[in-house]
DNA sequence: CGTGTAATTGAGGATGATCAACCAAGGTGG
DNA sequence: CCACCTTGGTTGATCATCCTCAATTACACG
């Protein structure tokens, strides 16, 4: 089983688990091909009959998941990076589940769903390098769901703290209210409350973290001071 | 490429997908080996390190996650069905995601990490087996998230749609809840809503669907007449 | 036939969505 | 270089939804 795939060993094919996987060193050939895609590309929409599989090799791709069908674009899900595979669900259905756009530029390895059954067929670690990928993702992906998970400040505290060291560039606040289940008015109202509290010092494109202990604590009980509404009298 | 296990196919080492993967046919040796569980039993809980990857070979096991620490019962989260894995996480970290409880009467088979990881190596088509199993319970297990997904009613609409034909047992109204992201008391309420409108005519342990169509339309776009709220009025 | 648990109902309040206005930061073209 | 426009983000006010808590009813089970 390969070990977690970080950016730094997907960039170079020798060192990129499908390419170990396929070969790559003993003049095997990678049914995957480079390509690059600029910002904002589309790379599949939601229904879709899946065609190809790809492999991120390096950049973001936003994951949307369109829940009401006249809405081209859903709510945002989860964020892909280098290392996992899109489109994979085409190996159990026909179409796709989700949408999704690149976040910056990007570079991507795609095969079509025939060569990647011809993969899985011929190479025997094929299908383990997949399952690594799948299990890492479904590991790393759990949106947060409503209020459910707690209240707003909450959720937005426990992303900060999940995130936490891997400082990848910050998604937009748009995105980052819809990862977290909430509208971006109320994004920006969690992000005054933790910066009431001093935990957080927002910036127009990143957030720095203040206070670590604190914000865990908020993430794990959602206890914070700051900016408690009025509160109204009542007779 | 294994198609959708279902439970019949599932029953019978011989027919199921594991089985077939470790060669029983041909003597080979599962080591996967059966065992039951009374219902409620706890599978494993959150944070305790895997040990051992569970099967399910029949009945119905509500995967919860528990969002907070102090909580022992987390929010359910998904409820897996025959032809599913437990524990698979074990092989990317060290530790369960989330808590496991048998929903009823249950037959898992067991393996412990080490021999999950002795099959991979060993079986060739191990790893496609275990691949599509997740690649399944990840394209079915999409839990709703808050009002980001819709309302109440909406998404229980959504929920009684997408399990429509297959009739296995509803969960209790408690389950139910926390799986479409509510509270008991809001799920109560969802289902006086759409029986109103006669939509659906819930009984105690089932929900009897009327009127299809509708229930889809609802689901749809979560227009819905029935007992609006009193409208206050204003100047 | 009591008793405990699950499900329901009701009232009130907290939270987040909505809508509109506003602001700041980049472009773009004169 | 500056008016202009566009886009994304913030703020404020109001409202709908859902949560909370408590009381009540329905049901299963001894």
């Amino acid at each position: 089983m390969q070990r977690t795939s970080t950016e730094c060993e997907v960039t170079s094919c020798r060192r990129c688990p499908v390419g170990v996987a396929s070969g790559i060193v003993e003049r095997g050939r990678c049914p995957f091909v480079p390509r690059r895609r600029g910002a904002g590309a589309v790379l599949h929409v939601a229904g879709d009959p899946v065609d190809r599989v790809w492999f991120i090799k390096s950049g973001e791709v936003l994951v949307t998941r369109s829940t009401d069908e006249e809405r081209v674009e859903g709510t945002p899900w989860a964020i892909r990076r280098p290392g996992s595979f899109l489109g994979l669900e085409g190996l159990v259905r026909s179409d796709h589940l989700d949408s999704a756009r690149a976040l910056g530029e990007v570079t991507l390895c795609g095969a079509s769903l025939d060569e990647v059954r011809a993969w899985l067929d011929a190479r025997r670690t094929a299908a383990q390098v997949l399952l690594d990928a799948v299990l890492h993702s479904s590991v790393r992906e759990r949106p947060f769901r409503g209020n459910v998970d707690g209240s707003a400040v909450r959720r937005l505290a426990a992303w900060l703290v999940e995130r936490g060291s891997r400082d990848s560039g910050q998604p937009s606040r748009k995105v980052l209210a819809g990862l977290l289940g909430m509208r971006p008015e109320t994004l920006s109202r969690a992000l005054h409350a933790l910066a009431a509290d001093g935990v957080i010092a927002p910036g127009r494109r990143s957030i720095e973290i203040r206070d670590p202990s604190r914000l865990r604590s908020i993430a794990r009980n959602g206890r914070h001071s700051g900016a408690p509404r009025v509160r109204v009298e009542r007779p």
